[in-house]
RNA sequence: GGGCCGUUAGCUCAGCUGGUAGAGCAGGGGACUCUUAAUCCCAAGGUCGCAGGUUCGAUCCCUGCACGGCCCA
């Protein structure tokens, strides 16, 4: 049996049924036209109540069979139906139907319409059906688009441009971490998938863009947690003319607006704690925080044992920068749960920012935190080509294409990353970053 | 990579320190004009993750594997 190709002048269910609020019992409103699936279905023999159920939410259908010439509905169905608004006698708003199209059948049972679907590998692997049958999950990652927009909007309203760099790199920088590697044939040449974008948006602020931004999949081949995943996303900004000082204030404003945006409230509860993103945030230089751990020292036998003290095991730490990081992720990170800036942090942890002015050792660099996690990284980017070749060649690296581009002159110029994925987590209340991924990445089947 | 836990009907879950499995919802048939997790009646639905082992006999005990979850690295 054929069924329409499309369905014209559907309204949203929730416009309907706020029309239908406004009846008295029993009374009719304007006619209209509805389409979605149906998730539940009531036989009262010449009566039967189906609730109907797209993208906006929820209304009952009230249906004579013997009007319609039959009712051949499962649960699950995608239907269209035109009728009148109107109000049961017990008051519950619904669509009088007066004609119903079958626009698409379902051919398997539809998982339990109350329980929802729990296992979570049938959440993550069959998405469509967690999104189908629970309305948390419909929810949520509709909190996570509406969160995308508002930064788009954010940052176009302030002059920024939104560009887009390449995916495949020839050699992959901008942070510390293990890249997926593939291959062009036609190339003959091995490519990376990115892990970061920054090398690629700072060439851009060379070449006289000023303020550009990219919101990005990256991709590290690490490890996968509550808060990391293989593929993520990624905002990058960079903003030439400013310093560090200015992506704080820049952050601590989006992040208090987009929240509102995309939630209601600049407040949010994640893990049994509210969050609120209202300025100012607490500041703490990195050196203060790890002082007030009693773990700041910069002989790295002194850190370790400081570490081991703590039952912290720093068998894999090799350089005391390492120790310095770990240290961080383990004593300080899990306690800051109102938004943190940290600020101020160590020449060797960060090869791609700019010297603090009278500081040994020291870079305008900041990381920020929120639920225990971090949430981005930022700096006063290292525009002098020669330092930057000295700090590549101190890692034991190059990139001498990056450089060049830096020797043309790069605007002093503020750079900032923020995760997209972790920030949805906290504005959704979701414990793991594979809640708020459609598609996370889980182990292939067979 | 390591430790612990899980995997039973399409979904959500029971299953007694071993005797070849049950319920609710969904799906099928029927009753009902105000239900909303509707209700009621009938019938049906299973490679108990996979492969071995122990045993007269394994969903249950043991080993390995797969996938998932939590924690650790």
């Amino acid at each position: 049996m054929s069924t329409p190709h499309r369905f014209p002048d559907r309204e949203e269910i929730a416009a309907v049924r706020a029309e239908a609020e406004t009846l008295e019992p029993q009374a009719t409103g304007a006619e209209h036209a509805l389409a979605g699936r149906v998730m539940g279905r009531r036989d009262m023999g010449k009566l039967v109540f189906l609730d109907l159920v797209d993208r906006s939410g929820k209304i009952q259908l009230l249906a004579q069979p013997d009007e319609l010439g039959g009712l051949d509905v499962d649960l699950g169905d995608v239907v269209g139906v035109r009728g009148q608004a109107t109000k049961t006698k017990r008051g519950e708003p619904s669509l009088a139907v007066s004609e119903l199209q079958l626009l698409a059948k379902i051919k398997r049972p539809l998982p339990d319409t109350y329980h929802g679907v729990v296992d979570a590998e049938t959440r993550y692997r069959k998405r469509y059906l967690d999104l189908l049958v629970n309305e948390e999950t419909r929810r949520d990652f509709l909190v996570r688009s509406e969160l995308v927009a508002a930064i788009r909007r954010f940052l176009d309203a302030r002059g920024f441009v939104e560009v887009e760099t390449p995916i495949l790199q020839p050699r992959y920088g901008g942070a510390l971490a293990e890249p997926f590697v593939t291959h062009s044939n036609e190339l003959d040449a091995d490519l990376y998938l990115r892990i970061a974008d920054e090398l690629y948006l700072k060439r851009l602020i060379v070449g006289g863009l000023e303020r550009v931004y990219e919101i990005s999949k990256d991709f590290r081949n690490e490890s996968i947690s509550y808060k990391h995943q293989p593929e993520f996303t990624m905002l990058e900004w960079y903003e030439a003319y400013a310093d560090y000082e200015d992506a704080m204030t820049l952050i601590e404003e989006l992040l208090r607006v987009v929240t509102k945006e995309a939630t209601g409230s600049a407040a949010v509860t994640f893990r049994g704690q509210e969050i609120d993103f209202e300025p100012a945030w607490k500041r703490m230089s990195l050196i203060g925080a790890l002082e007030a751990e009693g773990v700041w020292t910069r002989d790295a036998n002194d850190l370790r044992k400081g570490l081991q003290e703590r039952e912290i095991d720093t068998g894999a730490d090799e350089t005391w920068a390492q120790l310095v990081d770990h240290a961080l992720s383990h004593l300080v990170e899990p306690k800051l749960i109102q938004p943190t800036i940290l600020f101020d942090y160590p020449v060797e942890l960060s090869p791609l920012a700019r010297l603090k002015e009278g500081e040994e050792g020291i870079v305008e660099r900041f990381e920020y935190f929120a639920g225990g996690m971090e949430l981005g990284n930022a700096y006063s980017e290292l525009n002098d080509p020669d330092e930057q070749a000295a700090r590549f060649a101190e890692m034991g690296a190059e990139d001498p294409d990056y450089v060049e581009a830096l020797s043309y002159g790069m605007p002093p110029t503020a750079g900032l990353g923020l995760g997209i994925d972790r920030l949805s987590m906290l504005l959704t209340g979701r414990d793991t970053i594979r809640d708020v991924i459609l598609f996370p990445t889980l182990r292939p089947t067979e």
